[in-house]
DNA sequence: TCCTTTCATTGACAATTGTCAACTCAATTT
DNA sequence: AAATTGAGTTGACAATTGTCAATGAAAGGA
């Protein structure tokens, strides 16, 4: 269970994590098992962990006054869930994070975050690599959202991120473009060429 | 100069910067002046430099195929502005970088910034906590992107951050909310109430 | 000061995308 | 096997936003 913990930890250091340093991380993590659809946050609520994905999906999301869903992050394996906002300044969360999957994470609550940071040098890198990734997709992100139209952002997508589409239900991928499950529905019928190409390699 | 770059950091790192820490990191930074319009970086090229904003302000951007210009950052004083991911990993920049105003700035190059990160570690912790102020921020931003209409993406910006409505021409509010400026004139003009509302206080 | 250039506004029209409702299909439940 | 549920598709129509062109206003240069 912790050991795509550990691959992802030498991934992201520069050097192989030693023995001891592992122990210190992998003690500080608690594994939980979530069933498809069950809350890791809701909204209002503080965020008391971040969750390292072992194996499923997650999608975080707000709800608007219409009662639409609006997802701002969708995530598999080997990546981080949580609100950081929520998280480091205890406030209510503004999101709402469930399990699209059933799912495997490993939870770090503040105290057990903060003590990592403060007594392996190792995690702090790898967390600060991390952030750094993160920055620049996020950035690419939002380049996607205010220069491209709702069919350019859906093939970039598929062109950048194919795992996803397969992976999460279009209603879900409509939502994290920004554009009506209707949009989605009708761009892939006009692009039904493109997506057969994609397929048969 | 260098003394809102102090009072950055005193803000940012949880205690006051000794006068030898400031020195060594006072040195490692270039002063410099941009005229309006000046590049601060090119798309095609390499990011030497990240910029600490003293006195001015900045646009970050991208091009497209028609010619439009695709605002994806506004910053003012006491923000950096750079690419990131074409000066950590030196590969060619996708945005443009140039000065809306008449601005003076702190330039850091790699070298200086990587020798800071292993010799101040109040450097460090205000880079870390700058980066997650940042992430949240981007979050936020995404979230509208693609929750919101035009009309409540600008009404929200007004809302939230005025200074900058203020502070940028309208075309370019326009293309940093991704809509039209046509758009925009027609948003201020039916929300012209509002905007008296706030003036007026 | 005049001239040029750029920015903002407005109108008419077009394109994109959203909304609502009906229908199909597949998966799951009873 | 029948029934129910939910996701995806499709059509008709509406709303939003973009595009193009003309005009007016303001700012900067000669």
């Amino acid at each position: 269970m912790h050991e795509a913990l550990r691959k992802y930890i030498n991934k992201y250091a520069s050097v192989e994590i030693s023995d001891e340093d592992f122990e210190k991380i992998k003690n500080r993590f608690i594994s939980k098992h979530f069933r498809k659809n069950q809350y890791l946050l809701q909204e209002g609520e503080v965020c008391k962990y971040v969750a390292f994905i072992v194996k499923g999906a997650f999608r975080q999301y707000t709800i608007d006054q219409k009662g639409i869903t609006h997802i701002v992050n969708l995530s598999t394996e080997n990546w981080w869930i949580g609100d950081r906002e929520s998280f480091t300044m205890l406030t209510p969360a503004d999101y709402n994070i469930d399990a699209v999957e059933d799912s495997d994470v490993l939870l770090l609550t503040k105290a057990n975050f903060q003590e990592l940071v403060s007594t392996v040098p190792v995690f702090v890198a790898v967390l600060s690599t991390m952030d750094h990734n993160n920055q620049i997709a996020t950035q690419k992100r939002i380049n996607a959202a205010i220069s491209f139209s709702a069919e350019e952002r859906y093939l970039n997508l598929l062109a950048t991120n194919p795992a996803l589409i397969q992976r999460f239900p279009q209603n879900m991928i409509a939502s994290f473009l920004g554009v009506s499950p209707e949009t989605i529905s009708r761009i892939r019928k006009k692009n039904a060429s493109i997506k057969g190409l994609f397929l048969s390699y």
